[in-house]
RNA sequence: GCCCCCAUCGUCUAGAGGCCCAGGAUGCAGGAUUCUCAGUCCUGACACGCGGGUUCGAAUCCCGCUGGGGGUACCA
């Protein structure tokens, strides 16, 4: 059995899709799973401004995830070129071939009398077919028409006695009547070709055995299935997975609603989660980032994992309980049979929950190695970064354990850098601005202040005795001490807090904490 | 208008005639653990779009309806 062969051929857009992403992932898993290759071919026909803004992301994209092409751009591979531009002279070649052989003709009617023709269909409540008055000129009308440089582009000729049939790899039997099917666009005016004619040349060229793609693209098989036999080639076969729809919709999730998405709790708060975070590192406003590109995720501190994972089981499972998959047992396990037909709306919750899984596992040092940039760039730390720094935030992320959900997250625990906190002014009046609070953490830190070295140990033995001879419950001052040197009612354990604190800068945000309670 | 696709908890999904008064995950609610939060562990509420068939028996098969979606371009 030949090699299985599959491809993604994005246009360059200037950023990657996470719907686009999801249909890479499948193709490359299929070919993974086949010991097949995976093909990265670059549909851009239309002309393209600048080609490295436009591809970068895109390539940029498969390498996060680490979704790698066997043949494509930057290196090439034996059906060179990958980029649809230079494939020009194949595509003529073509043309021509069918133009001879009857299969094709140049079309001159112009666009108001097809759309005129079309108008009339719609009214008559029937198909549109075209009207093929160009087929009745004589050849010597032809040339003169070519001569005199009147317009026309090349039309294939549908063969309208067939019945075009596919066996989809999802959807089963799917069945046209080409009788019904106009005459499609092959050659532009200006001798460019059309998508659907450049991807049969291309997908056939390449050797391509499975054509995966968004089933938006359902309806262009039967015109390129019909192309495919004019040509002589074999078919590809055909797996038309579903398109990834927007949050708590069945519309197909697009660049263009994103002000529509927000209304989604969830969705919403990723929005939130990337505006704070990029705020932060000086990537705000910067050719505006958004969930819906893949380079929104790696920006904001998710893993390539989490994503994934997640992409993986936007529409496909393998049994009634399996979540977690490593990209390793998705090659293993992944097989398009369990592709399901629905649309999935995406649901960035769940992407966060395998986000997260991820991240659980992750060792210390890839979670340190993960956060360093963002504090970097946040200013939390000297650039460039010093072993000293390096190390604190190791402690650090150590103590933050699973909170660390994303690498962004880090920079929610500003209070470990910066010398000025702010408090959590509900927290603060509950905890700490209240009758007595003052009095017993003033007499903690004078406690611990002359404690000859802090330990979590020492720490917390001191506040046990402490809060024992005053009668008072250790939670009292427990809380209090956290709001004081952090400011917040959350994080790692207290004495780890006061640790990570530093003496100094514990002691005397202990002070400042009295100082203001009592103010109050 | 025409062609095509789809239809199970809010969401992702399992289910290929009896194992299903529908299972898992996520989210949500409550509880346990704990100095808080996160995590972990329990518990709870929540779904087969409707109507006809076929069958002893249907979420599963057939038909219709409804609903959703994609395409309908000298876009991809």
């Amino acid at each position: 059995m030949a090699t299985v062969r599959t491809r993604f051929a994005p246009s360059p857009t200037g950023y990657m899709h996470i719907g686009g992403m999801r249909t890479a992932l499948f193709n490359w898993l299929w070919a993974r799973h086949n010991g097949g290759e995976f093909i990265l071919r670059i549909d851009d026909t239309d002309q393209q401004r600048n080609m490295d803004e436009a591809l970068g992301p895109i390539l940029r994209a498969f390498k996060w995830l680490g979704l790698n092409w066997d043949e494509g751009p930057e290196i090439g591979g034996p059906y060179a070129p990958y980029f649809q531009s230079q494939r020009g002279e194949l595509y003529r070649a073509a043309a021509e071939r069918l133009l001879r052989e009857g299969k094709a003709y140049r079309c001159f009617e112009t666009k108001e009398q097809i759309d005129t023709d079309r108008k009339l269909a719609e009214a008559e409540k029937r198909p549109y077919l075209s009207a093929r008055r160009s087929l009745e000129l004589s050849e010597t009308q032809i040339q003169q028409r070519l001569a005199d440089g009147q317009p026309h582009v090349i039309r294939f000729l549908i063969p309208r006695d067939q019945k075009v049939v596919i066996q989809d790899h999802i959807r089963d039997r799917v069945e046209w009547d080409a009788g019904l099917m106009a005459d499609p666009v092959i050659m532009r005016g200006d001798g460019s070709p059309l998508y659907n004619f450049a991807t049969v040349i291309d997908d056939a060229q390449m050797q391509i055995t499975h054509v995966v793609r968004a089933e938006e693209h359902l309806s262009n098989t039967p015109t390129q299935v019909l192309l495919h036999q004019a040509l002589g080639h074999t078919l590809p076969e055909f797996a038309h997975i579903p398109y990834v729809a927007a949050p708590g919709s069945k519309e197909k999730l697009s660049k263009r609603k994103l002000d529509q998405y927000r209304k989604n709790v969830s969705f919403k708060r990723l929005c939130d989660k990337g505006d704070s975070v990029f705020g932060q590192i000086g990537l705000a406003g910067q050719g505006g980032l958004d969930p819906v590109m893949v380079e929104y995720y790696e920006r904001v501190g998710f893993l390539p994992a989490g994503i994934l994972n997640g992409l993986l089981r936007l529409g496909w499972s393998l049994d009634d309980k399996t979540e977690i998959f490593s990209l390793e047992e998705a090659v293993k396990l992944f097989t398009l049979d369990r592709v399901v037909k629905a649309p999935a709306g995406f649901d960035p919750d769940k992407m966060v929950s395998y986000q997260q899984h991820w991240m659980m596992q992750l060792p210390i040092a890839d979670k340190v190695a993960g956060c360093l940039p963002y504090l970097e760039k946040a200013g939390f730390i000297p650039s460039p970064i010093i072993v000293e720094a390096r190390a604190f935030v190791e402690r650090l992320v150590t103590a933050l354990g699973d909170r660390l959900k994303l690498f962004s997250d880090i920079l929610d625990v500003a209070y470990f850098f910066h010398d000025e906190i702010v408090y959590d002014e509900k927290e603060f009046a509950k905890r700490v601005a209240k009758e007595g609070v003052p009095a017993l953490l003033r007499g903690y830190r004078e406690r611990i202040a002359s404690l000859p070295n802090w330990t979590i140990e020492s720490l917390e033995a001191s506040l046990k005795s402490h809060c024992e001879e005053l009668g008072q419950s250790p939670g009292t001052l427990i809380h209090a001490l956290r709001i004081s040197t952090t400011g917040v009612p959350i994080g790692p354990g207290v004495y780890e807090c006061v640790l990570l604190v530093g003496r100094d800068r514990a002691l005397r945000r202990i002070d400042q904490a009295i100082e203001a309670a009592l103010k109050t």
